[in-house]
DNA sequence: AGCCTTTGACCAGCG
DNA sequence: TCGCTGGTCAAAGGC
């Protein structure tokens, strides 16, 4: 464990990122996650102690692109939740993902925030 | 049938 | 030198 501010290392937060944020309907309340057309892989989920947070580890399905993604939020506030980006794409988005089916999308990203909130596990 | 997520284990760095 | 934490991988399962 190192500190998160590394000079190679950028954290943006999600409000600095070019993004199509999505609003949905998450249980009692509301989630807003960043779309940002590209496709992620998920290789991992841990919980952080030192922060006693959860963090997701996301990584771009480019074989070419080594931009990584990583989702944090508390186990007790799913709502809450910090975007970090790390490194840079090699190509461009997928375009036709976020005029075409954001609809499709909002609806993805609420089962996927299901799945995310709803497996938490120490 | 294919894609993507999940989960446990392994590895590496630091104190 | 060992233990702890964070980060990554790979196999299996689910949708």
């Amino acid at each position: 464990m190192e500190s998160m501010a590394s000079s190679e290392t950028t954290i943006i937060d999600e409000e600095q990122v070019q993004e199509q944020n999505i609003v949905v309907a998450f249980g009692n309340g509301l989630v807003v996650i960043s779309e940002d057309g590209y496709k992620w892989k998920k290789y991992g989920q841990k919980y952080i102690r030192s922060i006693q947070k959860n963090r997701s580890y996301f990584k771009c399905v480019n074989n070419n692109c080594k931009a990584r993604k990583k989702v944090e939020w508390q186990p007790n506030d799913p709502n809450n939740i910090d975007i970090a980006y790390k490194g840079d794409h090699n190509h461009r988005a997928l375009v036709g993902r976020l005029e075409n089916e954001e609809a499709g999308i909002a609806a993805n990203q609420y089962d996927l925030a299901t799945q995310m909130f709803g497996s938490t596990r120490a």
